[in-house]
DNA sequence: ATACTTCTGTGGGATGTTCCAAAGTTTTTG
DNA sequence: CAAAAACTTTGGAACATCCCACAGAAGTAT
């Protein structure tokens, strides 16, 4: 709906779903089962690997380890620097005993291997299934999964389920990321995900927003909120220009993920 | 350090640990680095593939993926073939339109991963991650999924949550899996999984079970519910004895794999 | 409609892997 | 010590996979 979806792209996701319930497929077997040439399957393998969603084999591939794959659609992977060092940052607003509240996305998703290390009995409400992946290794943690419509676009739910779930909920924090972030407030392509982010920090105490600085004055499809509905942002690299006056005069905390410390803490 | 190790174990020691590193190894690589010959690899691997350690692939070996259980996984790699075909032959009882429930398991995620190659215009309601993954790529395919509590161990959601959403639904079909059957019944080792069961086969108009022959007569925690709630069995091998009498006088319609045609049709 | 880009099937030579059986090696056992 | 068992190597035939370049097909833009 929201692109195009060539047959490459249906046969690549196939073939990342068939890596999901065996550890190894075989090429000659995937070229059968989707009625294409072996050659064909091949060129899809080493492009998937390429995007190091699976590892290339002698005949075929074999998956990676699941919970560190990045998702399926994403842009920019180059990022995993900045990303793993916001999630850092943004562990230390999570107190003992919180509820927090996590969006879709591959920043918020690395916020979340982060959180399953150091963070003790909290209680997430999350819609991705790569963030509920990836706090699988705690005991200590008690991941809500929400309803709705599955899509495979960001491996996560959506819909009036979701956000009609989300509304029961009461959370101390939201961690909401974006695709973009104007003078105006954070912005996606999606508008499904919108509804979402906008349902979370509704029901949360503190909406935080988790996004690298490439992303700053970036442009998408539809306004998530006013920048007013957020009380921090968390990124590397801080904001010049109107965008900086924009955060200041709305007086969210703008935390670094180089220094840790907000530069701009919480007003009054 | 001085205990009797044959050379033989702390070789496949060494595959098994270069496994943890890489998602896959070469035999020609392990051959030379082992300093042993391509046969003896072959051999370790083989051995190691039946203790259900590894998986065997064409070249080499692949690690197993995390989060699936040590114990059920090593009966369970060995019925992949079964599997595979049960999930076949459970397809031809979707026609296009249907709305199905679907359970969480191995059987029930590899008929998922069938279903989406084939069905048209279909519904699915799951609580599986697996399942959901499995049926992303085709875009005529709507996956409603459940809220409910996460559970790592077997990647889907469970509780109050899961079943009084899916109390909400009327659906055509319910695929369900089991750990056992008896002529009491399906039975499961998980009191949270075993209430998923049951309150998708009160919403289905017919509860199919999908189960390996290896299965019949196995008895474990928690009966499911009785024979008679189920209107269709998909297996491998027909049952004999007393199983078979059950299964006839519940008036069942038993889908045989390699057949493809149900030997007992539905009574009346 | 034409030109362009991207994607996919084909063929053949080179290379790599599997399987099998027999012979050689090491370890265990009586 | 010698026989037996377990393990490993070797060699060759059969078979799969890989890679490459090229041509046909599909889709997109001009």
């Amino acid at each position: 709906m929201s692109f195009p979806e060539g047959k490459k792209a249906v046969r690549q996701r196939m073939i990342v779903a068939e890596l999901g319930l065996s550890p190894a497929v075989r090429t000659s077997d995937l070229a059968r089962r989707l009625g294409v040439s072996a050659e064909t399957v091949r060129r899809d393998i080493e492009e998937l690997t390429q995007r190091g969603l699976v590892s290339r084999t002698y005949g075929g591939a074999a998956g990676r380890q699941l919970g560190l794959q990045p998702e399926f659609h994403d842009r920019d992977t180059l990022a995993v620097e900045e990303r793993e060092a916001i999630a850092r940052a943004a562990v230390k607003l999570v107190k003992a005993g919180d509820v927090v509240m996590i969006d879709s996305g591959s920043t918020t998703a690395r916020f979340a291997h982060v959180l399953a290390e150091g963070a003790e009995r909290i209680t997430v409400i999350t819609n991705s299934f790569a963030v509920a992946n990836a706090l699988v290794p705690r005991g200590s943690i008690r991941v809500i999964f929400c309803p709705g419509d599955f899509s495979a676009h960001e491996r996560g739910v959506y819909g009036s389920e979701t956000c009609a779930f989300l509304q029961r909920f009461n959370a101390d924090l939201a961690f909401i990321g974006a695709s973009g972030l104007t003078l105006e407030g954070p912005n996606d392509v999606e508008t499904q995900a919108c509804w979402v982010k906008r349902t979370m920090l509704g029901r949360a105490e503190r909406g935080v927003l988790l996004l690298d600085s490439a992303k700053f004055n970036r442009r998408h499809l539809e306004l998530v909120c006013p920048m007013s509905t957020l009380s921090d942002i968390v990124t590397d690299r801080a904001p010049d220009g109107p965008l900086a006056d924009g955060i200041a005069a709305n007086n969210l905390s703008l935390h670094l993920a180089t220094e840790g410390k907000p530069l701009v803490p919480a007003a009054i």
